[in-house]
DNA sequence: AAATACTGTCATGAAAAATATTTCAGTAAT
DNA sequence: ATTACTGAAATATTTTTCATGACAGTATTT
C-alpha cells in the first residue's frame, strides 16, 4: 500500500460525487488532483475491481460511481487500495537464533491485524456521502 | 514515518525489556534485528529523545528502559515515532479551482488526525510489559 | 466509413525515499 | 594505553514511488 493511494482514491471518488451521475474522464479527473492520467486510471482500474465504481469505453465514456454515495464507505476504500497493513515490518529477517527476534515478527504481524481493524471499523462509520457533507459548495 | 520505523522501535524495546536492566550496545541489537548497527543508533537517539531508553558511552555502555516496561505502552511507542500522519496526501497540490481539490486536502487532514488518534488510543491499551507476555521464551 | 474521444495496459524513465556503509571524534572502563 | 562503546556526519546503494509515452481496443458522432 502506499501511503498516498487512500487519499486519491478518496479524492476521486468525491469527485464522482459531486457530479452525481455523470462519466468523468480520467483525463478530467487527473486534473483535479493534479497528476498524471495514467495514474489515475491505475487507481480507476482497481476502484473498479473493488466494484466501487463502473466505467464505460470509448467517446463520451468515463467512470462514475458503481453505487450510491451512501453505500460506500470510506472503509470500503481503505479495504479496496490496502495491500499490506498500515505498519509494516522490518525489510530483513531478524535474527531466527534470538529469542525475541524469532517471534517478533509473528507478534507485530498480529499486532497489526488489529490496528487495520479499528481503522477500518472507524472508516466505515463515514460514507462518502458523509464525507462530501463536509465540503462546502 | 516510515512505515517500518514502529517496528523496528518495538523490537528494540521488547529486547531491552527481555534483558531487564542490563545494558545492551547497538551492535548487540542490530544482531538480532539484522540490520545495520547506524539505523539502531539513530533509532535509538529517537526513543532516547522520547525518554524511552537511556544510554551510557564508554566501554561496558549501551541502552536499556528508561522506566519500567509496564510503564511504556505501544501508544508511547508510535507517538516517538511518529512523523506524519499514517495516511498521506498526495504528493501533488490539488487543483485550486476544482471545488472539490480546492478543500479535499483539508478534509483529509481532518480525517487523518481521527484515524491517528483511535490507533494512539488503541497502542496506549497495551504496554511493552503486556506485549513481551505474549512471546514464549 | 472515417474521425474523435475515451478506457485499459504495458514499458520505460526519473525522482524521491529508505536503507546500508564508512569513518571518526568523544567517553568511560580496564 | 587499550578496548569497547555512543553519537553523528557524509556518502553510497537499493528500493519504491511517481511520471511519461505509446498504443491496441471500443463506442459515439459526423
Amino acid at each position: 500500500m502506499t501511503k498516498s493511494k487512500f487519499a486519491i482514491s478518496v479524492h476521486i471518488l468525491t469527485l464522482l460525487t459531486s457530479v452525481k451521475e455523470e462519466w468523468l474522464s480520467s483525463e478530467y479527473i487527473a486534473g483535479s488532483l493534479n497528476m498524471n492520467p495514467v495514474l489515475v486510471r491505475n487507481e480507476l482500474s482497481n476502484l473498479k475491481k473493488n466494484q466501487l465504481v463502473e466505467s464505460k469505453e470509448g467517446k463520451g465514456g468515463g467512470v462514475r460511481l458503481a453505487k450510491a454515495a451512501n453505500k460506500i464507505t470510506l472503509g470500503d476504500i481503505f479495504t479496496a487500495i490496502k495491500k499490506n497493513h498500515i505498519f509494516g515490518l522490518a525489510k530483513n529477517e531478524p535474527n531466527p537464533k534470538c529469542p525475541v527476534g524469532n517471534q517478533i515478527n509473528r507478534h507485530l504481524t498480529d499486532l497489526f491485524a488489529e490496528v487495520d481493524q479499528v481503522v477500518e471499523e472507524q472508516l466505515h462509520a463515514v460514507s462518502l456521502g458523509d464525507f462530501q457533507e463536509r465540503f462546502e459548495f
